[in-house]
DNA sequence: TTAAACTTTGCAACAGTGTTGCACAAACTT
DNA sequence: AAGTTTGTGCAACACTGTTGCAAAGTTTAA
């Protein structure tokens, strides 16, 4: 994804697009896996920590990422699909590799939606599977 | 559970039921609800973090209690069935419960399997949902 | 039963994560 | 161009998870 193309889209999504965000949101596109606040810092050293830090929450408040918590400790962040409202019917399954550590949405396999009992209401949903990708096997 | 159904069971799995994790064991098993080392240390001002940590490793070894991450930045651990081995097959949805905090296993829910696309293995996974529970709705 | 060997506990320290207040810099308004 | 708003860097802090070490407690075996 070019600068411009990223640009538009932080426009799109009332995230003013300032030179930080705008080199955060692209590396998240880039990667094509989940990354987490300390990633994003080992790729590029010149930046300040919180900064990063600020603009994932804004990409995150405005439908841009989704927070994944793949148990390692550090949430990581993932970008959504366009017309992603991070409620129950955009929620995907994640996957970790042990081997690699890469996490990563599987976009084709939708979180079921699960009958839970009486009195329950039904939120959002966090399903991470953690297994061998591919590559690693 | 008394002190003594404790011991015993705590032998069983081969973990010597100390004082200190016989303690850390019933406070899980009688609060009904997922624990975190923060929970436990305030339950009992008197012992070392460590030290519960280190129970709570041991038990986590021995297939006594399986560790759930809800999500609030610290990881909670809820008492496993007395035959679990905490495989694919034990593996159940938690709930949280966004008003009062709660975490609990919903045993009656397993983790669906789910069909992963070709060469990823599956190990084990987490599926947690958030919502509000009965007692807060 | 006593000494040696091993295990558990408490203490202290430390690295990593997440988060915030504040001051300066940059961008936008009028 | 001056004033207002927004973004960035710095420093600090709390909390989580984890470990090394020494003292206390327990087990083993002579």
């Amino acid at each position: 994804m070019t600068n411009n193309e990223i640009e538009k889209k932080l426009a799109l999504k009332n995230v003013k697009p300032t030179a930080m965000r705008t080199l955060v949101y692209k590396t998240l596109v880039n990667s094509g896996k989940a990354l987490s606040l300390a990633d994003l810092e080992m790729q590029f050293e010149k930046v300040e920590r919180s900064t990063i830090y600020r603009a994932l929450k804004s990409f995150e408040e405005n439908f841009m990422v989704h927070p994944v918590d793949d148990g390692t400790g550090a949430v990581k962040y993932a970008v959504c699909d366009d017309d992603c409202t991070c409620n129950i019917h955009d929620l995907h399954v994640h996957f970790y590799c042990t081997r690699c550590g890469r996490t990563r949405c599987m976009k084709e396999l939708p979180i079921p939606e699960m009958k839970l009992p009486a009195g329950y209401t039904y939120d959002k949903a966090q399903f991470i599977i953690q297994g061998v990708c591919p590559r690693c096997d």
